[in-house]
DNA sequence: GTCAAACATGAATTGATCGTCATATGAATG
DNA sequence: CATTCATATGACGATCAATTCATGTTTGAC
């Protein structure tokens, strides 16, 4: 649809102006969705003027393309992380999906501006969704490889599981928050170990 | 947050003319989504003047509210349908599952309006998937009190089920319309029944 | 300390949608 | 065929957000 980025800032200051319109993006559009959220609240939040959102970005949509990018980096890392000392894959589910909550109950805001972004530039979501689940599929493939879980199909079995992780993110991670995460994780985990049949 | 709904129509008339705003409404806002279809784009496509909108809706917003019952009346009806003549709870899992990415596959804009509405009004997205929640629920415990399945929080698995559903009626309901259903109904019905464990 | 490039500003311009309203037409009643 | 209520219209004024731009300020190299 549109060009090419706006070119990176070249100084110190440049760089810092750049973050705060970022960071405040982030907040005003977190907070009250991307849509009702105008560049000059955007601006007013940075505490710059408001032709200084154009030094940096072309538009509100590129600063939610910078914001997703960022957000799946955070995500990845945080999973990272949390599945790091696990044994084995069911472990690794285990801890993925209890990261995962966190991540939503910590950032309810970045949560939803990811979703948010597929009624904006679809592309962009699209592409955040297929990396993780590239991701996700290897793994599967490894852990099957090495004999750790049945044969199966692992593009299926990454959509899936992502999905499970997506909706119980919304439901415990910001619709309910009150709610125990063992509350949650011990009998998600028991349906992706061996289902639902006696 | 806004006043009463609009008076019904008192006429034949009135009631086609409120339906064709629906039926315009429903393919714009589907096609192009919601925060960028104007009012003046649905009545251009409905055929009427712009002012009949305000005949029959406050606000764009009410339109979505009741697109989105009516979807959520659809598709379970859809599942209902489904449903009905099996024999145990996978295979009701089998052929809900089945009906659902169906519906996302011949209904793409209804699914996106669903979707979209959580940024316009959260409440009505809320009580769509909590209603839904509550009929998987009754019926998972109503199964587990057979001895079908095993022991297990019944309001967990069943967000964990619909979330699942959601995430493949993306992947291969709207993004991938390809692939026959019958690749991705055996591995998901697989990982519902028997997990991922050996 | 001078100078050029980078950065910052916010008022003004532009463009689009919303929602209203005065007016007109359709349909049903007696 | 007259009356009345419901329905239909689309131009118009009010509103609001996006983007530009002429002008001013800061930075850092030399």
């Amino acid at each position: 649809m549109t060009a090419r980025a706006s070119p990176k800032p070249k100084t110190d200051r440049g760089e810092r102006t750049r973050q705060k319109i970022l960071s405040a993006a982030a907040a005003e559009i977190g907070k009250r969705g991307f849509s009702v959220t105008s560049i000059s609240d955007i601006t007013a939040a940075a505490g710059v003027g408001q032709g200084t959102f154009y030094i940096y970005f072309q538009s509100k949509e590129e600063v939610l393309r910078e914001m997703v990018l960022q957000m799946g980096r955070d995500l990845r890392q945080h999973l990272s992380a949390a599945i790091a000392g696990t044994r084995s894959r069911l472990d690794a589910e285990r801890e993925g999906l209890r990261a995962f909550i966190e991540f939503v109950r910590g950032n309810p805001g970045l949560y939803r501006i990811v979703e948010e972004s597929q009624f904006v530039d679809e592309t962009i979501y699209r592409r955040h969704y297929m990396d993780f689940a590239a991701t996700y599929r290897a793994a599967l493939e490894a852990a099957e490889a090495r004999g750790e879980i049945r044969k199966g199909s692992a593009e299926v079995r990454a959509w899936a599981l992502m999905g499970m992780a997506v909706l119980l993110g919304q439901r415990y991670g910001i619709w309910d928050v009150a709610t125990p995460l063992d509350d949650v994780i011990g009998p998600a985990v028991d349906l992706i170990g061996r289902g639902i049949q006696p």
